[in-house]
DNA sequence: CCGACCGATGTAATAATGTAACGGTCAGGA
DNA sequence: TCCTGACCGTTACATTATTACATCGGTCGG
């Protein structure tokens, strides 16, 4: 099980590698296409582990692709989001790519507030016991958004 | 206990005065200043139980106020969130009256996808599963956004 | 009372984020 | 061949939010 926080001095390398395999590996079970453009940005959104604003993506894809425009990243990541190959962010604005998107699940991101650094975690029992409480009030829920700011731990130890 | 969400009849007066009320009491016990202006951008967005935007409370408040501009807005709104008399809905970028100001509490806000009504519930639980997931990985959660999508009770049914 | 200060608000401009609408291209099937 | 539908280019625009600086209006020490 690969850590929730990625470390520092990790081959990030591997990190997009794996996660171009894995988006290749679930669009050919699933049929949709991964054009070189959105797996460009899947790329892109995979450069870091932070989470990416939609137009830096832009700025990035602009410089070898001069006719991009916002319609052409909103685009690609409407795709990816709904392929669950990347993650939007509601309270930052911001675009994160998904590290488990093996199994569709509702994401529920650690979010610090010092260094930006986001973690996912998967949790059913969480994923449950709100959808229980939801049904409770008589509310079908069908989509959840848990997001969770805080400190990671390595800013935990340093502050 | 009031309910989750309204049903359609009520007298809104009620909840409006309600709101207002518990507002100045807040307020006076936490030694914030519940200006002229901050008080009336509350009520505005008791107005209704769906979420408002803030262009369109922008809207409603310049016609009896030819000054307000876009920071007139935001920061009575930032004031009223901070204070926990608002909440702010970040899949929607809108905003609500917290049906619960006198203890602070994270939202936990259930949209409905039909009519946009927005239902707050406010579970321990829940709150606190979030928060012992969180810490197993390390992290030092503070502030959670929950929002959860899907049809409230009258749509259920309907639908 | 005076003036320094400070929080609240006014005001203009602009940044950041996101969408609509339409046209062109290209692959695959009737 | 022609039609269709997905994809992308392109332009324009809509929506959401912030920055920066000016001003107002009370409070408090002197």
């Amino acid at each position: 099980m690969r850590p929730t926080f990625e470390p520092g001095g990790h081959d990030h390398a591997l990190c997009v590698g794996g996660a171009l395999a894995a988006a290749e590996a679930l669009c050919a079970r699933q049929g949709r296409r991964l054009t070189r453009l959105r797996r460009r940005v899947l790329e892109l959104v995979w450069a870091r582990h932070d989470p990416v604003r939609a137009y830096e993506l832009l700025d990035r894809l602009r410089r070898e692709r001069r006719s991009a425009g916002p319609p052409t990243v909103y685009r690609a990541l409407d795709f990816l989001i709904e392929a669950g190959l990347v993650h939007r962010i509601e309270s930052l604005n911001a675009y994160i790519g998904c590290r488990a998107p093996e199994a569709a699940h509702p994401a529920q991101l650690l979010i610090c507030r010092e260094c930006r650094a986001v973690g996912e975690i998967e949790d059913p029992e969480i994923c449950e016991l709100v959808r229980r409480r939801a049904g409770d009030h008589g509310f079908a829920a069908d989509r959840q958004t848990i997001e969770v700011m805080g400190l990671c731990p390595s800013c935990n130890k340093a502050g």
